[in-house]
DNA sequence: CACTTTCATTTTGTCGATAATTCATGCGAT
DNA sequence: ATCGCATGAATTATCGACAAAATGAAAGTG
């Protein structure tokens, strides 16, 4: 989540994981593998040696073959046979198929939100709301502000609004397709500086939500996660 | 899928699993883990201890702690910290949940399923529709039909329904909640006889499906579910 | 030129050692 | 006398090194 996009592959340079409190190896690898998938470090389709690894992150083979497992399962990771583990590829017909998916979701996950969100609900919303529309003003501005500045309070806006939803399975759901759609957006440099209105689009949809207007929202919610699709498509 | 309820814990008798082939050891023994977890030979909250669970699939300890992560990665299995696995506990507020994500991923793969589908979708659909309704009357008939016959068309009908909506996500996440639900479904034995008329909910949702008519085949899955999870619940 | 056989690389599985955790036991305090 | 706490031993999980199986490629032969 940190750093955007460094130098891809080849990054051959030992960067050490911190055996971490309290946390397994396992654990630790596995956090550390999904960071670099989903930020690019480790390029799709990049085949992922066990011996490689093992240098990189300084830990023996078998928690790495652990963590993989479970990226595996998540869907970043692909193991084929006996033919070892790939970070898992990008394509475009998976991206249309991640969106439909994400739509679904997070139109349910919105209207079940609207309809038993409770006041410190809405505070949220408004709040987070609020934060978002001043780092858009600022991104807009500066054109070049910190970024992950600005993703955080995205994030933390879409996922304020779903959050009363009721459903734990309906946002861990929602969070894995998310973390697959991280990877296409930090993969196209395109949507960085796309000129859409991002302070309307946002401000529209916290007032549906705000209004309880689910109709409203689900429809703006699904119209701004198809731009963004089709942004990154056509980039 | 094969046996409904055997002789629940304590089942220490060795059922060592076959290594099939082009099959690595770690996915045999994931999908014999997770076929013992879902089917309830190993009991919600149990402790999985690899020297036991060796003893019982004849595998050693690696490719059991690798399909062990994969299947915490599922949700099937809990791990925690450096105390070692548990079967994934089963609560009333875990089931609602569920249901409710089901619901709304149900509802809009089938809302796509209809939007997109062509006429080998239609012909699918009505195809595992008949086949379901003879395992319906059979059932209703003669009381104790083999279950697992009804099982499989009744998974085959649903599944049919919901094949054209595009998104391979939309039914990954599917199947995944269905595994989880498959758990209350066969812990519970209330519902096997359950006196609700499935011949009719099945009809018409395939009458629904087959007339496009995707707002009355939402409200129908949408009971159809409910009513399933009502009926687990208060058993 | 195609097919087979062999060899090297890679992945997977087994084993033994280390480190953490839990349970039981004994001591001290209330 | 009982409850709480600390200590120690046994159990258990985690980790890294070694060995076996499988895959892919290359070379040799029909």
């Amino acid at each position: 989540m940190e750093q955007i996009s460094p130098p891809l592959t080849s990054d051959d340079s030992a960067r050490p994981i911190s055996p971490a409190p309290g946390e397994t190896l396992t654990e630790a690898a596995y956090f550390a593998i999904r960071r670099d998938i989903i930020s690019g470090a480790l390029a799709p389709e990049e085949r992922l040696r066990i011996e490689r690894l093992s240098r990189l992150y300084g830990v023996g083979p078998t928690p790495l073959r652990e963590a993989l497992q479970r990226l595996c399962a998540a869907g970043l990771v692909h193991a084929s046979g006996n033919k070892g583990f790939a970070v898992a590829p990008l394509s475009m017909d998976e991206f249309t198929d991640l969106t439909i998916a994400r739509v679904a979701i997070e139109e349910q996950a919105l209207r079940l939100s609207i309809e038993h969100g409770d006041d410190a609900w809405e505070s949220q919303v408004a709040a987070t709301a609020y934060q978002l529309n001043k780092k858009d003003v600022a991104l807009i501005a500066s054109g070049e502000v910190a970024l992950s500045d600005w993703e955080a309070a995205n994030s933390a806006f879409h996922a304020a609004t779903v959050a009363a939803c009721g459903s734990r399975w309906l946002l861990t759901l929602r969070g894995r397709l998310n973390e697959q759609v991280e990877r296409y957006r930090l993969a196209s440099v395109a949507l960085r500086r796309a000129d859409r209105d991002l302070v309307h689009e946002h401000a529209d949809i916290a007032t549906a939500v705000l209004n309880r207007d689910a109709d409203r929202a689900s429809a703006l919610i699904a119209q701004h996660f198809r731009k963004t699709a089709t942004l990154l498509a056509g980039a």
